[in-house]
DNA sequence: TAGCCGATATTGACAGTGTCTATATTGACG
DNA sequence: CGTCAATATAGACACTGTCAATATCGGCTA
């Protein structure tokens, strides 16, 4: 829709966007200051206030295109997987996976509530794609379970996600799994879709 | 060892840390600014240079206590519960959520690479003491299973981290299992514990 | 007891930040 | 051509972490 070619600058909402981003791939979190992406930009430190409010304003926007780029990132992977098949879960899984460690510092900042409004629709809206994508798969997959399959669902995102959040932290190292030697994602995996067979 | 008695102040360093713990719980992580810890300590904006080296070093400190904090519940809570019985797993998983809902700020502290020094080998030991508390419950519950104990450990702590994360971000409600009528981390858990059977 | 000395605390400064206000510039449109 | 709203700037304010210089205190030895 309408993307508003600015004035004086050219389209500096979409400039300093894309600055910011590669700011956070290179310095983490904390190089992605108003000032410095301003600087980057080639514009004055106060400029940004015109197309984001404040540097939350600013984060959000990012999180919302990064879910976003998340949520198509599993439909295309998905498209490639044919239907009723059980490992479309795990195709789901590898996705999430891959882009944690390929963009940690995008990863990292979807899930930090001090520099992400959370409660944005859009957001939200992304989120619940994302959700609804995996519980359309775990239904397909288990039509009939002894649980909700919300449950499944989440038990099955937080896995995921809390093993990429603490492997960028460092708590747990890269190291196979000694009985299959498999990456331990993957076994980790194969072991969650165990009671789902 | 050596609680320095200190000089002027009293224990200092100890005034110091509760401060910050108790800024921690009322305000989030950024309330936690070194000049609030010695306002409300009543000392001056750079008294805490003399016992943390900078803000990192006072985070560590209250992230390696918390660890250890968790640790001690987890080891208590296990003592009310006879051996070589499963639901030792569910009692380690329990006190691990109670602490992330009691004290959200600190827990969410832990995992923040940037303010905390995860490779401080204090900090580390306590982290593998309650990894390797786990495996042994694992062992004990399951001498046999298809994959590594590291494998079942390092899922089933993702899964935990990564649900009380979500739920201290707003991505998920507090909502019940339908089928079960229990609490989704519950009923997350059984399913999980179903493989081990 | 006198006095030194290191541990501890204060003060002031510097660079950086987010955000607000007032001011200037711009370009589209009447 | 001139108006006007959208856009960009410059300056200010209150914070922050951290450093260097200075002051203060207590335990120690002489």
């Amino acid at each position: 829709m309408g993307k508003s070619k600015s004035f004086h600058h050219g389209d500096l909402k979409r400039a300093l966007f894309d600055v910011a981003v590669s700011l956070l791939d290179r310095d983490g979190i904390t190089g992605v200051t108003n000032r410095a992406v301003a600087r980057e930009a080639g514009v004055s430190h106060s400029a940004p206030v015109n197309h984001y409010k404040d540097r939350r304003a600013l984060l959000t926007a990012i999180a919302r295109d990064q879910f976003e780029v998340i949520l198509k990132d599993i439909e295309s992977a998905l498209l490639e997987v044919p239907n009723n098949q059980k490992d479309r879960i795990e195709v789901f899984a590898n996705t999430l996976l891959e882009f944690g460690f390929k963009y940690p510092h995008r990863y990292q900042l979807l899930w930090r509530g001090d520099l992400v409004d959370h409660e944005d629709p859009q957001l939200l809206a992304v989120m619940d794609r994302i959700y609804d994508q995996l519980c359309d798969e775990i239904e397909r997959a288990i039509p009939k379970a002894k649980v909700d399959r919300d449950t499944i669902a989440v038990a099955l995102w937080s896995m995921l996600h809390g093993y990429i959040d603490m492997r960028l932290t460092g708590m747990f190292s890269p190291h196979d799994d000694t009985r299959t030697g498999k990456p331990r994602h993957h076994a980790m995996l194969d072991l969650f879709l165990t009671v789902l067979r």
